[in-house]
DNA sequence: GTCCGTCTTG
């Protein structure tokens, strides 16, 4: 029934009027609770309760008990439970569980279940099993998962049939191990063809890590699909960090035209492709954006929008995003932190950063490992060392091991290794592999041998199958011209079955993307790309007399080791260069960091061919222009 | 009329 009501206002309670003629006391709060009018109802319930004709009966209760929990008025629910008592309708089933409920979202969990603890196990059996689903959404709520596990076997024990509230209940919040045995309930049962527990399993599958189960619970589902399945199985790609199968599953989306995407989709895309560096894709969903008003003040997908940009090599249309918003949230300014951070530009992003704090906003861990990485990758060392000691005693935010790679980071591409293993002896929580990892980070950049085994004994401890540690130690040694220590880290990796990551890069070109990976040839202009690498290589080294390094590496047969190979990164500039006009920018994304040699080679280009390059690697952005580069070496 | 949720950003 469709109940014609005036705009929500902020009566007073004098101004609440009681119901039209013809029309309940209960009916009415019904209408006023159902609207999200909390308020309102409850003033309704005090007059109610004054003019006590017709005297509110058991009907009446849920809807205010509702009412009182989403206003968080414990003593409200509290009266009301007196009132139960009182008018002997505690024993109603509705009154009870709506009690039960109105305690767990209060956060008096211990009075749902004293509550509980009064229900007759002679009760009728529907009755006890919505008790038992209130209770354990209490526990769920609470973040205990394991009591809500406890509660759904008692309530097997009691040879009770759960339903398909149950296992909503359950699911969000049980531990990875608990979602086969759920999927088992819900398939000896037959819910699994209910599209809610179907979603949701779906959804846990994904959370655990079992992204195969969860897609193959989403192949099961009939056509067409829900949009809610659709967004759950692409979130859970996001958030495994398999950007490419969100990719290819929204093309999918798509293609079979059966549901538009909402912002939760489009959010799930954009993350994707800030992650890859996919601006053509990012771009498109953009113009689809604009083209929705619906979207297009939608906060989630702003903030994604400034971070895809960002992360894509273009701050400024970032900055446009987010100086555009009339509301911000942590987020926003996070990503635009970050973004600068990114980009090297220290000074911009602590401006930022207390523009932010001006405003109102307390910043938080996240925003604190975002400003503390802008300080180090743009080489404020102090600036950098003032936030980290500020952010307990000011800001009240605890350092976690990420705040403390990220000073180890900044002490040691500062060169002060000793201060940075220091602080991570004086820590007080236990240091994670990130917090080793950038201390051999710092000694590789500054050749520092001892320490960068010390580093290196602790990480491998921590992230035994980590490639990239094994690679960083390696390369410590072979600066060193210590090819003993080389090759065991090679045998350590053959022993452990771990290879090094093949070096990608890729470009975008008139909307495709052009990929390319070390010494590879399997690009159309793979010939092409080649010669033009050895003549700007030749170029370079006319330009500035450089040789390339480590000619002498021998393996541990005596045989040299071709150490400067094509890397991607090369390939992917020569590419650009070759098919692109004059005084275009020429945008790369790479998977590792940029070697040194590399880098050289990309500052000289800039300058000869007087190009702008935009390289992201795995740590930064680096602008070559003029034969220098935003890093200014520190990196 | 009570119990529940699946999808969102740094």
């Amino acid at each position: 029934m469709i109940q014609r009501l005036p705009p929500p206002t902020q009566k007073s309670d004098k101004e609440e009027t009681g119901p039209t003629e013809g029309e309940s006391w209960t009916t009415r709060l019904r209408v006023l609770t159902d609207a999200g009018r909390h308020g309102e109802a409850l003033a309704l319930l005090r007059r109610m309760f004054r003019h006590p004709n017709p005297p509110p009966d058991a009907s009446t209760l849920p809807a205010a008990l509702l009412a009182a929990a989403a206003l968080s008025l414990p003593s409200a629910a509290a009266q009301l439970h007196s009132r139960a008592i009182s008018s002997g309708s505690l024993a109603h089933p509705f009154v009870l569980t709506a009690l039960l409920s109105s305690y767990s979202r209060l956060s008096l969990l211990p009075l749902s279940r004293r509550l509980f603890a009064d229900v007759s196990p002679s009760a009728p059996a529907a009755t006890l099993v919505v008790a038992f689903n209130a209770l354990i959404s209490g526990h769920a709520r609470h973040s205990l998962p394991s009591g809500a596990l406890a509660l759904f076997r008692g309530m097997r024990r009691s040879a009770l049939p759960f339903n398909a509230v149950t296992l909503l209940a359950l699911l969000p919040s049980c531990a990875h191990s608990a979602v086969p045995p759920l999927h088992a309930c819900a398939i000896r049962v037959a819910l699994t063809g209910e599209p809610s527990v179907a979603n949701c399993l779906l959804s846990a599958y994904a959370r655990a890590g079992a992204v195969d189960l969860a897609r193959q619970m989403f192949d099961e589902m009939p056509n067409p699909k829900q949009l809610i399945s659709w967004n759950a199985m692409i979130s859970g790609y996001a958030q495994n960090g398999l950007a490419p199968r969100v990719l290819d599953l929204y093309r999918e989306m798509e293609q079979s035209g059966e549901v538009e995407p909402d912002p939760v989709t489009l959010v799930g895309v954009l993350a994707s492709c800030a992650h890859l560096g996919a601006d053509s894709v990012g771009r498109r969903i953009e113009r689809y954006i604009a083209q929705n008003p619906a979207h297009g003040s939608n906060i989630y997908l702003k903030n994604a929008l400034i971070n895809l940009h960002a992360r894509c090599g273009d701050l400024a249309r970032a900055r446009e995003i987010f100086d555009m918003m009339q509301k911000r949230s942590i987020f926003s300014w996070t990503a635009m932190i970050a973004g600068y951070g990114m980009h090297g530009h220290g000074v911009a992003a602590l401006q930022l950063f207390e523009r932010m704090r001006a405003s109102g906003i307390r910043p938080d861990g996240v925003v604190m490992v975002s400003v503390l990485s802008a300080c180090s990758h743009a080489g404020m060392t102090e600036e950098g060392l003032e936030y980290f000691s500020k952010m307990e005693r000011l800001f009240g935010v605890v350092p976690g091991p990420e705040h403390y790679a990220c000073m180890v980071d900044l002490l040691g591409r500062a060169g002060r290794l000793e201060q940075a293993s220091d602080l991570i002896k004086s820590m007080p929580v236990e240091p994670d592999g990130a917090v080793w990892g950038a201390l051999l980070g710092a000694c590789k950049i500054h050749k520092n041998v001892e320490l960068g085994e010390l580093a290196f004994k602790h990480v491998v401890k921590l992230e035994p199958m980590n490639v990239g540690y094994y690679v960083l130690l390696s390369n410590v040694y072979s600066d060193a011209g210590r090819l003993d220590g080389v090759a065991r880290i090679r045998s350590m990796m053959r022993r452990r079955g771990l290879r090094k990551d093949a070096g990608c890069s890729y470009m975008e070109l008139e909307g495709s993307v052009h990929l390319f990976v070390a010494d590879d040839h399997s690009h159309p202009q793979a010939r092409r790309i080649y010669e033009m690498v050895v003549k700007l290589e030749a170029l370079a080294k006319e330009a500035c007399g450089v040789e390339s390094k480590k000619d002498e590496l021998r393996n541990e047969k005596g045989k040299i080791l071709p150490v400067t190979g094509f890397h991607s990164e090369k390939l992917a500039v020569a590419f650009g260069l070759l098919n692109t006009e004059a005084g275009t920018e020429i945008v790369v994304i790479k998977n590792l960091r940029v070697c040194e040699d590399c880098h050289l080679f990309m500052k000289v280009v800039s300058n000869i061919a007087n190009r702008k390059f935009v390289v992201r690697d795995a740590s930064r952005f680096h602008h070559f222009e003029g034969g220098v580069c935003s890093c200014k070496d520190y990196w």
